[in-house]
DNA sequence: TTCATTTCTTAACATAGGTCAAGTGTCCGG
DNA sequence: CCGGACACTTGACCTATGTTAAGAAATGAA
């Protein structure tokens, strides 16, 4: 389990094998139930967690009581509210399994430790961050100019592991449509 | 000039003055007059810049030839199409002075170089990339749940220089809107 | 100072997608 | 293996925002 996080740390940096035994050692492996919270707002995220195997979603609720859900995250990624994680301070969002999930957590104490002791690692989160900013902004794009139908074809293109396993309600919540709108975009394709 | 770069840099990291000195010699100054492109679409970006005067936006252009503005910055912030610098290809999107502008710019291999040589601008970057990224999901967020006229005026609370000193037309593009219906939405408010 | 261009507004009409309400199918826990 | 809660679909109707077109106001170059 900590092996494939390290095999997914060396596709982007060179680390010894003294440096990935120190990095094994920060994590703590976690078990989470399918529909169980990870975090629930106004909690302090304490950890950033890499699945090794599950599916969780992050979300809000809105004054109507309607979820927003802007990421659906599979085995072999991070999942955390970055906001309040590097804050330290209340997240305005809930975590949450969408299967039964396993994770290893890393407290923001021992990533400040980490990035000292392995530089390599700050590197890797360098890149990490680089990477998701340019796909959230490909995914703004998206959602500002681009019509649902595309956006929907797009997603089926880019990810059709999360069709596999998420079901539709959440998609759409994801797609920023209704479900009865996904609905009518599937009839049509 | 240079020196207003390293004042910013040292608001996130400690850097020596040494240090300082390797990062002032990395960056070249350029300028741009108003309404000349720093980058065109098919153009590989080869610099990130920031800015220490002035006011430029991004955008692409989409197939019916209208606009879409994904960026406006002003002073003392970067600007750059870092999906193009990072991977060193052909970038999609224009990059255009809004008013006369003056910049630092830093290449893609002598930024690799200074994250070596300075690991605390490694540093600085991956913070500078982590606040761009939960930034990117808050607009997006917002973009997908949230009324033109909310957006309207969180924008209007939050970048009030950028009305300033920008044109409505733009505001409304990075807004997502028309500038019919941002027409409207002032007139109510 | 003047004319052309850019910026902004207004109004009539069109449309993508949301809302509400109902119904069918499917799956999981007891 | 049954019952209730999910998951998904469908249809009628509604609304925010886009589209088209025109003109007024502001700006800037000659």
């Amino acid at each position: 389990m900590e092996n494939k996080l390290i095999y997914y740390i060396r596709k982007w940096v060179d680390i010894t094998e003294d440096e990935a035994t120190i990095i094994r050692s920060a994590f703590e492996p976690v078990f989470i139930k399918k529909k169980k919270d990870l975090l629930t707002p106004g909690e302090t995220c304490k950890y950033i967690y890499f699945i090794t195997e599950g599916c969780l979603r992050s979300y809000f609720v809105d004054s109507k009581g309607v979820d927003h859900i802007y990421q659906i995250r599979l085995d072999n990624n991070w999942i955390s509210d970055l906001e309040s994680f590097f804050s330290q301070r209340p997240s305005k969002y809930y975590i949450e399994a969408l299967e039964d999930s396993q994770m290893l957590r890393l407290s923001f104490d021992e990533l400040e430790k980490l990035y000292d002791e392995v530089p390599a690692l700050e590197r890797y989160f360098r890149i990490l961050f680089q990477k998701a900013y340019i796909n959230a902004l490909e995914r703004l794009n998206a959602t500002m100019w681009e019509s649902a139908v595309d956006r929907y074809n797009d997603m089926l293109k880019e990810h059709k592991d999360i069709f596999q396993r998420v079901p539709l309600v959440y998609i759409a919540s994801y797609l920023g449509i209704t479900p009865e709108s996904l609905s009518r975009i599937r009839k049509k394709g």
